[in-house]
DNA sequence: CCAATTTTTGACCAACCGTCAAAAAATAAT
DNA sequence: ATTATTTTTTGACGGTTGGTCAAAAATTGG
C-alpha cells in the first residue's frame, strides 16, 4: 500500500517536528544546549515518545545530520552536470558547498559535533549506514569530477599519489578552514576578515598546486563561477550574494 | 621570594596533577567521559579542592589546552631556526606539528572539543588571554615564515590576497585533515590509509599552488626533511620514524 | 595552648539521559 | 454498544553530570 494510514502519517509528521525542534536548539544552544527534555516540552509530546522515534540522542543528531548531508548532496549532484572543463566542475561543487554553508547554517554544528565526539558509533545501525551511505554519494561527486580531470588529460596524479588524495585534501580544507573561521579570536590573529572569500581562493590554489590545468592564471575563475550561479544555481544565487 | 611556601608548592603539584589525570582521561574516555567527580576521586582529594584550581569544567579544558599548545608552539619556534631557505622553513614547520600530532595525540582531543563547542568563552579571563597568547606565538612563526618567503623573492602575493591566507590554509587543512583523517569511515570511502603521508603532500601542492619557490619539483623536499629531523629535531626523531 | 585564618570537604541542587510499569487511546471482537 | 486486546503515550524514577556552600578540618599566628 503506498498510502499510509492517518497514524503513520501522525508519527512521520511528528519525526519532522522532533528533527526541526532539535535543529533550532542545536543551533540556537549548542549541542550542550540540545536536551531530549527540552524537545519533548517543545512539541509538546513526552519525553517516552521522543526516544520512540530515536534510540538516544546522537541516533538523533545522526539523523540530523543525514537530513542535512541529504541537502548537500543534491547540491553536490547538481554542481557536476555544470557543461564545463573538469576543474570548472571542481569549482562548481566549491560553489555548491558555499551556498549549502549558507543556505543550512546548522549543518556545521551539527557535523562538527558528529565527528568530534564518537556520536555516530551510538546511533542505530541503519541511521550510521544511511549516513556513510550520503558521504559516499558525496565523495563520489568529488572523486568522479577528480578523475574527469585525469581522464580529460588535465591533470596526473603520479603514483603513490591518489585521486581520492585530492578529495582529501579539499575536504579536510574545508571544513578545517570553517571551524577555524568561525573563532574570532583565530580570525583576529591571522587578521582574516571574509573567511569565505580566502576559502575559495585557498581552494584554487590547492588545485594549482596539483597542476590541475587550466590553472588559475590561466583561466577566468571568477567568470565560470559567475556562469555556474546563473546555470546551475539559479535559485540559489540569493542566498550566496546577499 | 622566589622560593614557594610547602603549601604553595604542594597546591601546584596538585594542579599539575589534576592536570595530567584530566588530560588522560580525555585520552580514554573523550569529552563526555572527562567528569569532575572522576577527576576528584582519582586524585583522591574532594571536587571541592578540584574547583579551586579551575572555577569550572570549560576553565580546566582551557588549561589543558594551554599546556599543549605551549608544547607546540616550543617546536613550531625551534623549527624556524632551520637553515635553510624560507620553504623549507616552512617544511620544518610541517615536521613540527607531525612530531608535536604524534607525540601528544591527547592534543587533537583537546583542541578540537574546545573548537567545536563554545568552551574557551566560559573559561577564566586569565586562561583565554593565555590561550590567545599561545595562538599568537604559533601564528607568528608561521606568518613570520611566510614573510620570509615574500622577502627573499620566492613568493609573491598579489592583492587582495594576504600572507594570512596563506597561513590560515594551512591552519584549516591541516586541522581539518586530522579530525576527518581521525573517522574510519570518511578514510574507507575515500580509501586512504596513510593521512599523515598525505597531509605532507597536500601541504606541499598547497604551497606549490601560491607559487613558492623552488617548487616541489624544483627541489628535494624529502631530503630537506632528513635534514631537519637531523639538524632540528634529532631527538624527536624517534617519535616520528615509528 | 587557644584564637584567627585558610583549606578541604561532601551533602546538596538542578539538569541531564534513558527506562519502564502503568495509564490512556486505538483497534478488534463479540 | 460493550468488552477484550493491542498499541501508544506518559511521567515518575534511577543514575550521573556540573557546580555550590555551610560546616568541618587543618594550618597559622600569638
Amino acid at each position: 500500500m503506498a498510502t499510509l494510514s492517518r497514524k503513520q502519517r501522525e508519527i512521520r509528521d511528528r519525526e519532522r517536528l522532533i528533527l526541526d525542534v532539535a535543529r533550532r536548539l542545536l543551533l540556537d544552544k549548542g549541542y550542550l544546549g540540545l536536551s531530549m527534555d527540552r524537545i519533548a516540552a517543545e512539541i509538546e509530546y513526552s519525553k517516552g515518545t521522543v526516544y520512540q522515534h530515536f534510540r538516544c540522542k546522537e541516533d538523533l543528531l545522526t539523523a540530523l545530520a543525514i537530513q542535512t548531508k541529504l541537502k548537500r548532496v543534491e547540491l553536490f549532484e547538481r554542481a557536476v552536470t555544470f557543461d564545463g572543463r573538469p576543474r570548472e566542475r571542481m569549482t562548481a561543487i566549491g560553489a555548491a558547498d558555499e551556498i549549502f554553508a549558507r543556505r543550512y547554517p546548522d549543518y556545521i554544528a551539527t557535523e562538527e559535533v558528529l565527528y568530534v565526539q564518537s556520536i555516530a558509533c551510538k546511533a542505530s545501525e541503519s541511521n550510521q549506514e544511511a549516513m556513510q551511505a550520503v558521504d559516499g554519494r558525496c565523495v563520489a561527486a568529488v572523486c568522479g569530477t577528480i578523475k574527469g580531470g585525469i581522464e580529460a588529460g588535465d591533470l596526473e596524479i603520479p603514483p603513490p599519489r591518489q585521486a581520492s588524495e585530492i578529495a582529501f585534501g579539499i575536504w579536510g580544507m574545508t571544513f578545517g578552514s570553517r571551524i577555524v573561521g568561525k573563532t574570532p579570536t583565530c580570525m583576529d590573529q591571522l587578521g582574516i576578515t571574509d573567511a569565505t572569500t580566502s576559502l575559495r581562493r585557498m581552494q584554487q590554489a590547492y588545485l594549482d598546486g596539483w597542476n590541475w590545468r587550466p590553472l588559475s592564471h590561466e583561466w577566468d575563475y571568477d567568470s565560470t563561477r559567475d556562469r555556474i550561479l546563473g546555470e546551475v544555481f539559479a535559485d540559489e544565487r540569493a542566498a550566496i550574494t546577499v
